[in-house]
DNA sequence: ACCTGAACACCGTTCAAGT
DNA sequence: ACCTGAACACCGTTCAAGT
């Protein structure tokens, strides 16, 4: 009822004047709140200084412009996301095996995609991020850290030397277009709420697929069901392991260390 | 030397009045000739309406804001590329098999994903924007065409009906994903012009991932020199058929399909 | 119904000036 | 060396007014 509650609290309207030193380190920090928090549109430099308390020009001492924050955003969350002891997963990665550390390589592999699947439900401004940043080339380090964390995977394998580029490529890619199309999802499903209104989108994605018209798309349509009961952490890992199998038809020493697949 | 030409032409500055009708396709027409010619930045309402000799309103009747005007480029080049009589590409899609019409599922899955490839060669502002579109979720009609093209092959391949759903998103995530990360590598090469230009990128590319710290980058350090010598379109192809492989592993009637592979 | 174009709020960025 | 904050050019969008 009443706007500012009549509490004793101290008559601050902005945060009193920052303590801490400006630091790169801190403008990330809060870039990456503020894009946590309203998505890309949410992080602008009027947004960003005044949760500073500070000014344009001091955020320009740190940073080069827009483009630069954004690219040490995306780094720092996917450094985080790929780190080698973060890749143990809070939520575990599939149901079978649900407690024991990933110890195969192909468990590694599945480790370091569900990092950054998790990292861009987390971060949904990160699966367009991601596509900038890495089609921005060689300059930048995010595609080099996730490269690598999957290479070294690739490596112990037993993937001959020759097809490790091509091998982790095709992982690589097909990591970062799921995990891109799921963010779809998360954002989503967080901008409804709870998981009872997440149900309720996919079944108007599912609805919507169902409803279109029968000679253009039958098969989209043959599948709509199959959109609204489907897990996406499920579908994701099972898109992996077709990765993993076909790597492992291709190079026959390869080990398919394949889950046991029902069916 | 002199600015404007000596040359008897009439003083047009401006190009004169419009004489077809505005229409949404007019502008999204416009609009993709400024965004292939200028990439994202290319495309603002100024630039717009200079092109059309209108104004802001005027466009404004036709579509309701800036993201609906991208929406609808977008999805007017894919439709275009994902066209059945458009997988027939204009370069062939591999050397193995050059001329012929593709006949099996599993060429036509090739046509389909080298139709977005290539489209996304041609627009690199595609890869962003098709990663923004998708993630709109179920209203955009961009995921179900391409989703519909791919599956309608999946189903012909013979892959059980529990699992079409699961077989055509792992496709379409690996095509979004390897294409959009390649869009990087395409807009540099024509950005810098020639292809002796293109190979000097790959090589300034490559030199820097050699140039990475031994301890943090061994692996990535270690396939420095592929990522000189690789073929976008080899690869891409590659990833393809490891996704296709893993598909027939898992599902033992689906035939493999595969090309001869050298090793 | 379709178009005009001035006006508005807001954006990223700069820079002379301070400490 | 680091920060301030007014100012600038430009952006997407609106809307009263025209035809």
């Amino acid at each position: 009822m009443c706007q500012n509650g009549g509490m004793t609290a101290p008559t601050r309207k902005k945060p009193e004047r920052r303590t801490q030193a400006l630091t790169r380190e801190r403008i990330v920090e809060a870039a990456v709140e503020l894009l946590d928090a309203g998505g890309e549109s949410g992080l602008t430099f009027r947004t960003l200084t005044e949760r500073l308390a500070t000014g344009p020009g001091a955020v320009y001492w740190h940073v080069a412009n827009k483009e630069d924050l954004l690219g040490a955003a995306t780094d720092a969350v996917v450094a985080a996301a790929v780190a080698p002891d973060s890749t143990v997963p809070a939520h575990p990665a599939d149901p079978t095996d649900p407690a024991e550390p990933p110890s195969s390589p192909h468990d590694r592999i599945r480790a370091v995609a569900f990092g950054l699947f998790d990292a861009i439900g987390e971060h949904p401004w990160l699966a367009t991020q991601l596509a900038t940043q890495i089609s921005r080339g060689p300059g930048g380090t995010v595609a080099p850290q996730i490269f690598e964390s999957i290479g070294r995977q690739v490596r112990a394998m037993g993937v001959p030397e020759g097809s490790w580029f091509t091998a982790a490529s095709a992982l690589l890619h097909y990591i970062l277009g799921a995990a891109g199309q799921n963010a779809a999802n998360s954002a989503r499903a967080r901008a409804l709420g709870s998981d009872a209104n997440r149900a309720e989108f996919l079944e108007t994605a599912s609805t919507a697929w169902a409803e279109l018209d029968p000679d253009d798309y039958p098969f989209t349509r043959a599948v709509a069901g199959r959109l609204r009961d489907h897990d996406d952490r499920e579908q994701f890992l099972a898109g992996v392991d077709f990765v993993l199998a076909g790597i492992a038809a291709v190079h026959p020493d390869v080990g398919d260390g394949r889950r046991p697949h029902r069916g």
